[in-house]
DNA sequence: ATGAAAGCGCTAACAC
DNA sequence: GTGTTAGCGCTTTCAT
């Protein structure tokens, strides 16, 4: 504590070598005699010596950090973070990623906001989850000539050359998948409960349901609902749906929370699901699994997309070219109770 | 991309003033004349210029961003990452926390690991989370002296006034709360199933369940099982106490997935929960909530312990005196029907 | 194979 | 109130 950490120059002098030396040996740049090399290392190992990332950092200007945006986080209120569970195992998965290419992953919220800590910008890189309509961060990203990636495509972006990278969700495949699913269940009154969030996943599923609706010849019924509100907000869309018009036979709800609201709501009003109503999560969680019935999701596989996005993160910073993560599909329906066919009485 | 970004030289030049100037203007240090202020932030505004992290971070030997070592996080695989709700509320509450101080927050594994990404080491500080006995982490932060707070105690450190400074997560209150529940309940044989990390969680409560059993004059059953097994170790808990001696008619389980896993043994077994055997998770999770019957649980209320923990350690690295956290109790009970005593019969 | 020296972009004495 | 300058700890030509 009291005395400084010891630094390349030190190491230097008691291995009685130049600095070049010393920083050649650990970098692996140039030559150094293994006699050497051995020395330095003992000296080093003697007096503790770690070379200082700070200091490589601004010499090589590449801190060996990358930055994840989650948008969970924008608000000053946790308690309102939603989606726990996909924002965990993406993080979790995005940090472990990270730490195999030798990156550390940074939390922050997001950084064009007035409250930005400095410490943000100073990452080689972004990853930027669930970009919304025109979304500013990425506008900054862009002209700052950041290097990031997105998950998700960032609706309203010119799908010009210049489109941001980003990891593929498949939304159009996997709402397509989930309503396919509760059609061949029995459903036909199949309502989508999206958030209100203006990103990709809301935005083309709302899209898919439309077409979907006409080429099954059903009439379209959506319910938007502000994620944060959880199921709150499942019972509220669940409310609307049986208030408005004939019941629903089958509800593909995006936000997991909102799907546990939604058969809650259904519960209480006497309907059985699956029997007289069927439902699909759009985001799978530990709560649904545990719900009773459980419940039927579309698992995006967040850790897989946070592999994919540090992956191509990582080979984009080091100008690498970049893996193609379009070979293996990534999501998959999850069927449990909630939308199972009956089970033949035996 | 092409053009590299403008350093203080440049806004120098470009305001017609010395770079002193400008880095008093930005960092408000010194006296600057309002009006030569106003050209030098024009001159930046116009140039683009934001101050560059990493060299100011080596300069003040600081780079504002402090580092989160989660446990769960340690193995390679995500997929066994476990206690989610846990991990995505403290995580979540430490990078908002992190962001109010004006500091990055960077998800690591253990840096001690042989594969410790070198950026981890470019941290302020540690927040390590359940340390275990005698933590290698922990050890090394001390000896290295880098600033580091806990949340838990390390079981096994020295409790010598240089004990590592941690957030009290006040086990010994929390693990008499929960039992004390189940018995007033009227659970009379009381089964305890803790995980096998070597942390306070872990240990304290186990203590603290044999003075209570002692004191409650029953006879401690005890099993333990490793916390990533989630419901499957909660039903190999389960089976192991119901194949050993007379069935618990009460259990308190300090993993939620654990408990989780109980109930569906316990379940199937015929048992009814709460009229046979009332439960108890000891961490809270959405899981929990949406269970049937709901499990009761111990909120250990992670977002407040990690805003205590970001302000300790963000007090500690500016010298701040340390905030006294001792006035509120953090971690409550919630009752929910697993434990709930059998409502009147109107 | 090894070393001297010039910075990376910034801050903080210390002059003026 | 403003400017000069010496580094922070490291990497990297370029000599030798």
């Amino acid at each position: 504590m009291t005395t400084r950490r010891p630094t390349i120059r030190d190491v230097a002098r008691s291995a009685g070598v130049s600095v070049t030396t010393v920083s050649h040996t650990f970098t692996g740049n140039g030559t150094v005699a293994p006699a050497t090399q051995q020395r330095v290392r003992t000296a080093a190992q003697d007096l503790g010596y770690r070379p200082d990332v700070i200091a490589q950092g601004l010499r090589r200007n590449r801190l060996g950090v990358i930055a994840l945006v989650a948008r969970q986080l924008d608000t000053l209120h946790p308690e309102l973070l939603y989606d726990v569970d996909y924002f965990a195992r993406f993080a979790g998965a995005a940090a472990v990623a990270s730490l195999a290419e030798g990156l550390g992953l940074m939390l922050v919220s997001d950084p064009t906001g007035p409250r930005a800590a400095g410490a943000a910008l100073a990452s080689d890189g972004f990853i930027v989850t669930e970009p919304v309509t025109d979304d500013p961060l990425v506008a900054m990203l862009t002209s700052a000539g950041i290097p990031f990636v997105t998950v998700g495509e960032t609706p309203g972006a010119p799908l010009a050359p210049g489109s941001p990278p980003h990891v593929d969700i498949e939304s159009g495949r996997l709402t397509t998948l989930a309503l396919d699913h509760l059609w061949e269940s029995g459903a036909r009154r199949i309502a989508l409960v999206t958030g209100t969030d203006r990103n990709e996943w809301n935005l083309r599923s709302a899209a898919v349901y439309r077409r979907w609706a006409r080429y099954r010849r059903i009439t379209p019924s959506m319910v938007h609902v502000p994620e944060h509100l959880d199921d709150e907000g499942g019972r509220r869309a669940a409310a609307t749906l049986l208030a408005s018009g004939p019941a629903p036979d089958g509800i593909y709800a995006l936000t997991s929370n909102h799907a546990l609201g939604a058969v809650e709501v259904l519960t209480d009003q006497g309907l059985r699901v699956p029997d007289d109503v069927r439902i699909v999560a759009g985001s799978d969680a530990e709560s649904l699994r545990a719900a009773h019935p459980p419940i039927s999701s579309i698992d995006l596989q967040p850790d897989e997309l946070a592999r994919r996005a540090v992956e191509l993160l990582a080979a984009r910073l080091d100008g690498r070219p970049v893996p193609d993560h379009a070979q293996h599909r990534v999501g998959r329906l999850v069927v449990r109770a909630s939308s199972a066919p009956p089970a033949p009485q035996p």
